[in-house]
DNA sequence: TATAATTTCTCATATGATGGGACACGCGTC
DNA sequence: GACGCGTGTCCCATCATATGAGAAATTATA
C-alpha cells in the first residue's frame, strides 16, 4: 500500500527501509515509539531499532522526552538547502505578498516536478481561515490551477511528457478525470490566460492561477490565488486574474527574466 | 574532517553514506556530476551511482538538465513536516513581523538543540541589507544572543549539561573562549533579562536576544533582532529589548502559555 | 572523427545488514 | 512484592545484500 514506483530498478534495502521510517514519522502527527514504528513497516524490533539510532545520529529523527521518535530538525536543515537554490521563493515573497494584501485571500507558489505540482511558498492574508495546504506538500497536476497553469504554457513535447504520466485521481465530483477533458481545459487556459480550479481538488475551494515565465518564456512556476467559492466568485475572476498578471510580471523581472525585448509578448502577460 | 560523532556505536554503512551524499550534495552551492561524487566521499563510481539513483526515485536528490545531481524537493517537504510539529513557528510569525516594523532589523527565532542553536525562521525589513544566515541553518550557543539568552534562563542541571558540550569555537575576536567567560556572560544575561551578541558571532554584527518561556518557564525558543553594530547601537539595546519582551509575551500568549497565573513573574516577562 | 571522460550496467564475491532471541526496564494488576 | 505485559536495548551467528572491478554505452572534447 506504499507508493507505487515500480519501474524503480535500483535498490538499496536499507536506504529504501531508512526512508519508510522517515515517511511513517511524517504521516504521523504524533510521535511513534519503536514497537509502533517496527509493525507499521513490518520490520523486526532489532532492525528498526538500529535504523531508529542512526537516523537519529544524524539527527533525521530525534526523540521526545518520552522516548517516541518524531522526524529531526537536519531535515528542515536539509530542507531550506534544497530550495535554496530555487531563489525564485525569495524574490517572489514581497510580489506575493502583495497580492495577498490586494485580493485578500490565500497566495501559493508552486514549482512543477514530475505530474506533481509541489508548493514552496504560501501567504496567507491576516484574518482568514487557515488552509489545510502545508509548504513542501504536493498535490496532481490535473486538479491544481497552478497544475494547470504550468501545463498550459509549456511547450507540446514537454506537456505530452507531463500528460503521459497523469494517474487522473478523482478529489471531488467536479475533477477532471479524462486526458481529453484535460487537454480541452488546458486549451481553454492557454487562450483566457489563466487557469482556474473550479473546487476539482477540495469541495468549496476556488482557485486561479498563472504561470511564471522565464527568459525562455517558459513556466518555470505558478503563483495562485485561493478562498472559498462563495468568495471568490466568477465575477471575480478576472480582476483577481489581473492582480496575478501584475504579480508574476513582477517576479519576472525581479529574477532577472526581461520582458523578452521586443514585440512580440505571450498571451499571459499582453 | 567530517562530523565528529564517535560514540555512536549504531551503524548502517549504506545509511551514513546515503547521508554523506545528501551532506555533499547540500554543501555544494553547484550541482555535482556522479564523479565528483564518488571521488569527494572515496566511493567507487558504480557505488555512488547506486546510491545517487535510489535517492532519485525517492526525489531526495534531482538531475538537472545536463544530469549532474543536486538536492531534491523530497527534503524540503519533509523539512515543512519536521517543523510543523513546532507550531511554534507558525503562531510566532506575525509577531515576529511586529518586531521587524518596530525595530526595522531583521529578526530571527531559533531554537535550541544539543550545543546548537537552529533558525527556524527569519524575518527582515524591506529595504536592508539582507542577512548570510539561512533558515534551517545553526550556529553554537556560545557566539550567538539567541543561544545565550536560551542558556542563561535554563535550570542549572539542564544548562550545565549543555554547557559540558560547548566547543568554544572562535568566529571572531570578540567570541566568547573560555567556560568561565561565558558563565559569568550567561549570569549577567540572566540579572539583564536579555541576551547581546556584541560581534561575537560576525565581525561588525550585533544582536539581542530573550527566550520564549513555556507554561512552566522554560526556554523553548528564542527570539533576536540583529542588525549592523551602527544601527544597533548601545543606547538602543534597551529600547529593542523592550520590543523583544513585548514580542515574546505575544507568542507566549499566543501558544497558549498561560502568564503563569499568580504573582512570581520571571525577570524576563518582569 | 578520433579520443577522452563521462555515466550506466552486469555479476561473482564477502562484507555487512539482518532478525532471532536474551536481557532490562517501567508499569499496572493481582 | 511478585507476576505479567509491553516497552526499548543489546549480542551474535547466518546469509541475504550491498559491494566494487571492470566491461559497455553514452556523452563531451579535441
Amino acid at each position: 500500500m506504499r507508493d507505487a514506483t515500480p519501474q524503480g530498478t535500483y535498490k538499496v534495502q536499507a536506504l529504501d527501509r531508512a526512508f519508510a521510517v522517515l515517511d511513517l514519522l511524517g504521516e504521523s502527527d504524533t510521535p511513534l515509539g519503536l514497537a509502533q514504528v517496527a509493525a507499521s513497516l513490518q520490520l523486526h524490533k532489532s532492525t528498526a531499532h538500529r535504523f531508529l539510532m542512526v537516523l537519529e545520529r544524524h539527527r533525521m529523527v530525534e526523540r521526545t522526552s518520552n522516548g517516541k521518535f518524531r522526524l529531526g530538525l537536519r531535515l528542515f536543515d536539509f530542507g531550506n538547502r534544497a530550495i535554496e537554490q530555487y531563489d525564485l521563493r525569495d524574490r517572489a515573497q514581497p510580489h506575493l505578498r502583495r497580492l495577498v494584501a490586494e485580493t485578500e485571500e490565500t497566495a501559493h507558489l508552486a514549482l512543477l516536478e514530475a505530474a506533481r505540482v509541489i508548493y514552496i511558498d504560501k501567504i496567507e492574508p491576516t484574518r482568514s481561515v487557515r488552509m489545510i495546504t502545508r509548504v513542501g506538500a504536493s498535490n496532481p497536476v490535473h486538479c491544481t490551477a497552478v497544475g494547470k497553469a504550468m501545463l498550459a504554457f509549456l511547450p507540446p513535447e514537454r506537456s505530452a511528457e507531463i500528460l503521459k504520466r497523469v494517474r487522473f485521481e478523482r478529489m471531488t465530483t467536479r475533477t477532471i478525470a479524462t486526458l481529453d477533458a484535460l487537454r480541452t481545459e488546458l486549451e481553454k487556459t492557454h487562450r483566457r490566460g489563466y487557469a482556474v480550479d473550479d473546487e476539482e481538488l477540495e469541495e468549496g475551494l476556488r482557485c486561479i492561477a498563472v504561470p511564471v515565465l522565464d527568459a525562455q518564456r517558459l513556466p518555470v512556476a505558478a503563483v495562485s490565488v485561493s478562498g472559498p467559492s462563495f468568495r471568490v466568485t466568477a465575477q471575480k475572476l478576472p480582476s483577481i486574474a489581473n492582480h496575478l498578471l501584475q504579480c508574476v510580471r513582477g517576479i519576472s523581472m525581479d529574477m532577472g527574466y526581461m520582458p523578452s525585448g521586443r514585440g512580440a509578448r505571450s498571451a499571459v502577460l499582453a
